[in-house]
RNA sequence: GGCGACGUGGCCAAGUGGUAAGGCGAGGGUCUGCAAAACCCUUAUUCGCCGGUUCGAAUCCGGCCGUCGCCUCCA
């Protein structure tokens, strides 16, 4: 297990990272709002978040996670209601389009996926501790969080809760509210909407206590680690905090990290845009979701990604020169004592992989040191210096390092078509030994006839001074 | 208006006090019957601009310019 450092949005600074229990995180993550697809915005941070729980996982901690899924809300209840469906009929689909997008991008499952409507008796009851305790009040079958008796309201975001629009009227159904700050933990329900029964009549939560109740729940009044997007730190992350410590009197969490907006082609993702792509939309247009991953993961979760198709490409080409070297090395001869060449590089990629991770999750620092190997085998085949047994020790540093990265196997991407399609292996190899025959024999045409015929099947072909290989293109 | 982030080579991107990781691209080379593919090498005396602190700053402080985000339910 080894000490990691995080930059702590409470706070705002790098930090070492004390799990509560040693060697244990309890870790919840705001899950998807299930009322359309996920965007690949979204998928960014559910991404960083798998990259979060792999390098935890691969620094020695046991990962308690949850994620939880918004299954009613404003948008999940108007959308199912034009549609004139039940809401869980409604929001079934986008549950397994959510699922469907994690396992594209090869995204591990947490331990826990909570649904909100499942969740409904424990919010209550911490509404009615929040009720006792003086931090909520009802009105007309809704109740509200008291802002004004929470005194260090707002640490989290930095917001100045005494500023801004206290006592003003904000043009709403929530005129009701003692002050404009003070949010919804249960609203009355309205005409044709989806309610449960509760102490203040029909309802449904609000928004914010649902995460509130649900991490409880699964991870105890107090846990160590916190996600979501920038953009829910403000209010949502600080209402949780207000709610959670009110109810509890304890810290409610003690790290929260904030991952930042991922931009398309320069821009904020947004509807009137048109650059709003659902993964499924970029698998349809022939990206590679390996390559996708890749992009997610290689620049630092605190700054914005600005996602292009360049950027794809580019991702492509990196990843190409991974899969070349591990092609390169299933064919490398190996003789004699192993390379002191490749002893270090492999020691070197233990320690400054990790040592990447643990620095605030530098995932640019993880790859260059997954490059550093790169190069230095390369090398080592070049001059033709693998010793005995350096193959298998380097494929097994590289399958390491892919625990917590998930893109440096190109075997676990290959989709079944694609393995399925044109010719056998052997096929291939008999047509080489062709070609091999007929260059040796000067028949050139021949042999580039079947040159071109491997290539129009997708085959390519490297001539090596250790004789031809080939592989998929 | 309030709060905050960012500005590093052609592009992307690490690095936050000790003298610029890595990837893409580009140029050169090796290999080859020619190619292709691949590999190797090279590619920022400099980190938006101007001052300051320091033996030393991309890194700290101040000012300016520029880009962007949040400010009630958008990851």
């Amino acid at each position: 297990m080894r000490e990691i450092r995080f930059y702590n949005t409470l706070g705002r600074k790098v930090e070492p990272f004390t799990p509560r229990e040693p060697g244990s995180v309890g870790l919840y993550t705001c899950g998807p709002t299930v009322y359309d697809h996920a965007h690949i915005g979204n998928l960014r941070t559910f991404v960083f978040e798998d990259f979060l729980r792999r390098s935890l996982l691969y620094l020695g901690y046991r990962v308690n996670h949850v994620m939880n899924l918004t299954d009613v809300d404003d948008k999940t209840i108007q959308r199912s209601n034009d549609a004139g469906v039940e809401l869980d009929d409604y929001t079934a689909p986008y549950i397994e389009s959510f699922f469907e997008d994690l396992d594209t991008l090869h995204v591990e499952r947490a331990e826990h996926y909570p649904r909100a409507t499942e969740h409904v008796p424990e919010m209550i009851e911490m509404i009615e501790h929040l009720l006792e305790r003086g931090y909520a009040y009802e009105r007309d079958g809704s109740v509200y969080f008291r802002i004004a008796a929470d005194d260090d309201y707002g640490r989290l975001s930095g917001i100045d809760p005494s500023g801004g629009q206290r006592g003003e009227r904000v043009a709403s159904d929530e005129y009701e509210k003692e002050d404009a700050r003070d949010f919804g933990l249960w609203k009355a329900a309205k005409e044709g909407e989806p309610s449960w029964d509760s102490p203040w009549g029909a309802g449904r939560p609000g928004w914010h206590i649902e995460c509130s109740a649900m991490s409880m729940k699964y991870l105890g009044e107090s846990f160590d680690i916190h996600c979501g997007g920038v953009d829910n730190m403000f209010p949502h992350h600080e209402n949780e905090i207000a709610q959670s410590e009110s109810a509890t009197g304890e810290e409610f969490v003690h790290t929260w990290l904030h991952s930042e907006h991922l931009m398309v082609d320069g821009e904020k993702m947004s509807k009137s845009l048109g650059n709003q792509y659902t993964l499924k939309e970029l698998m349809a247009r022939g990206l590679d979701p390996r390559a996708v991953r890749y992009v997610f993961i290689s620049s630092h979760y605190r700054q914005k990604l600005n996602f292009t198709f360049d950027s794809v490409d580019a991702a492509v080409s990196a990843l190409e020169r991974v899969d070349q070297m591990r092609f390169r090395l299933e064919s490398a001869p190996e003789s004699g004592e192993p390379s002191p060449e490749i002893a270090a590089a492999i020691e070197r990629l233990g320690k400054d992989f990790a040592a990447a991770l643990a620095s605030d999750l530098n995932a640019s620092g993880a790859m260059s040191a997954v490059f550093a190997l790169v190069r230095e085998v390369n090398k080592t085949i070049e001059r033709d210096a693998l010793g005995d047994g350096d193959r298998n020790r380097v494929i097994a540093v590289l399958a390491d390092a892919n625990r917590v990265l998930g893109v440096l196997d190109p075997a676990d991407w290959q989709s079944s078509e694609e393995s399925s399609s044109g010719l056998a292996d052997n096929e291939i190899d008999q047509l080489l030994v062709e070609r091999q025959e007929a260059r040796k024999n000067r028949d050139f045409a021949a042999a580039d006839r079947i040159r071109d015929q491997l290539q129009a099947e997708g085959v390519v072909i490297e001539d090596t001074p250790q004789g031809p290989r080939w592989r998929r293109g």
